[in-house]
DNA sequence: TGTCGGTTTCA
DNA sequence: GAAACCGAC
């Protein structure tokens, strides 16, 4: 009997999962999930990140035991160990569903050619985009850079309907390789631990995410394009990390949104999706341009004075002031530290920051508001605000979040004109006029003991743009 | 998926 | 005097 080897990285799913069906259609299944910290330019796993991982492997891991599949968990350079593993298993084929992020496509090629070198069958599949991003393409041959026609385009094209968890196996696959013991690899924080707040607003796993979508489409959607602005109200379907880690596909969830669809809520169904085509966009946007987290979209960009902590990490060539700043004012490191813990004395950015510290996860429209003060108000270069996203969002996307922070920053590919800059108090009066939100997460918001704003946001909202005026100035 | 300051419109 | 409207950033 044929035995498969199928490797599982950001899809922790049993449905609409291409390379576990098709193992299975060959024979007998070990499942594999490696975690890499050694393959060159891999981004290393935020806190939230590893904290959902281990729980998104025990799910996954649930899963593939009510199919009879074992899962096999590894650490190290990938393509080591799916050497280790393919021959301790005595496998003849290995698959997996593509990535798309440069290091990672990197890593999957070399795997494929050794693979074949060894006279074993590897393959991939489409699985977590909608749209192959090179498939994508203008009447140039191009690929899109604006948003509008990017979505026009791939939203018309077929997509194929989801695949079903395949039938379970009789018997496990003769050679097992040995797994490592998942506490072992210290997902999950200790001391301190401060999970608290996440377990509490979230469980990780295929089920979960497939209720979040189900309890989404069976009410919230018809109200999505008006609530989605509303922090205060469940008015969004809080599927960014299941989408994320793959525990629901975006077949599974553009099919359920079709079938969801009816001539009353077909205009905010497709509002909803078009947030499925963001997050093409900022897929495509990454396999066009690796380094996406890194390096300005707009390249005029690099000489805008954005300013950085002092702290490790900073590079050196940022064209960045010294702390402290040039003109009074706090410094960039008490603007940073400010800013993540949410005491900037600004109450809907607070409020942002703080939702995100205790829960692993910020409302979008909050989201915009905090990353356009760091940037805009505050003078902050965008990567800082990326890096804390990656480390504290549970749905730290490699993709989305340095796209969305780009978009902010205005230095990315259809992005934010510089000039749109959200007003955090106007935002406030209009997204929570009721201070629910605001007061649910900043307790003391309105009485004594709240900070006064770190900066004036007139103030830096002038200067700020006084700085975008200079660099459009020495770039004519 | 913006804000601001100015002008116009209308009750 | 509020609300709608507009151009500039």
């Amino acid at each position: 009997m044929t035995t498969s080897l199928v490797w599982f990285r950001d899809d922790l799913r049993v449905a609409d999962h291409p390379a576990l069906a098709a193992g299975r259609s060959e024979g007998a299944v070990v499942a594999l999930y490696v975690l890499d910290e050694e393959s060159e330019g891999i981004r290393p796993l935020g806190g939230a990140a590893r904290w959902w991982l281990h729980h998104g492997l025990e799910d996954l891991r649930a899963g593939l035991e009510r199919l009879n599949v074992p899962l096999v968990l590894r650490r190290g350079a990938a393509p080591e160990v799916l050497r280790e593993v393919l021959e301790a298993s005595s496998a003849d084929a290995v698959y997996w569903n593509r990535r798309y992020g440069g290091p990672e496509r990197s890593v999957d090629q070399r795997v494929k050619s050794e693979a074949a070198e060894a006279g074993l069958h590897a393959e991939s599949f489409q699985a977590s985009l909608l749209h192959e991003p090179w498939t994508v393409r203008n009447g140039q041959g191009e690929h899109y850079k604006v948003f509008t026609p990017f979505w026009k385009a791939a939203s018309a094209r077929h997509v194929r309907p989801p695949v079903d968890a395949p039938a379970r196996q009789g018997s496990a696959p003769a050679n097992l390789p040995d797994s490592e013991d998942l506490a072992d690899w210290d997902l999950l924080p200790t001391h301190p631990d401060w999970a608290g707040g996440l377990r509490e607003a979230w469980t990780p796993g295929e089920a979960a995410g497939h209720q979040a979508l189900e309890d989404f489409l069976d009410g919230p959607v018809a109200d999505y394009p008006q609530d989605r602005d509303r922090p205060s109200r469940p008015g969004t379907s809080r599927l960014s990390p299941y989408l994320r880690w793959g525990h629901v596909s975006p077949f599974q969830v553009w099919d359920a949104a079709v079938r969801a669809r009816t001539p009353r809520n077909h205009q905010a169904v497709q509002t909803f999706t078009a947030e499925l085509g963001w997050r093409e966009f900022c897929w495509s946007q990454l396999y066009h341009h690796p380094d996406l987290a890194e390096a300005n979209l707009r390249p005029e960009f690099s000489d805008y004075p954005w300013q950085w902590p002092r702290e490790s990490g900073t590079p050196h060539d940022a064209g960045a002031f010294p702390d402290p700043v040039p003109d009074g004012g706090p410094s960039p490191t008490a603007r940073v530290r400010a800013w993540r813990r949410g005491r900037t004395g600004v109450p809907l950015v607070d409020a942002g920051q703080r939702e995100l510290w205790a829960t692993g996860w910020m409302h979008n429209r909050v989201r915009m508001v905090t990353a356009s003060f760091l940037v805009k108000n505050l003078g902050i270069h965008w990567r800082v605000g990326e890096q804390w996203f990656w480390d504290t969002l549970v749905d730290a996307d490699a993709a989305n979040n340095p796209a969305n922070w780009q978009w902010v920053a205005g230095s990315g590919a259809d992005a934010a004109p510089f000039f749109r800059i959200f007003n955090p108090l106007t935002q406030h009066d209009r997204f929570d006029p009721d201070d629910d939100y605001v007061r649910r997460w900043v307790p003391s918001f309105g009485q004594e003991g709240y900070p006064e704003p770190i900066v004036d946001v007139k103030q830096s909202r002038a200067a700020a743009l006084e700085a975008y005026q200079r660099l459009r100035d020495a770039n004519r």
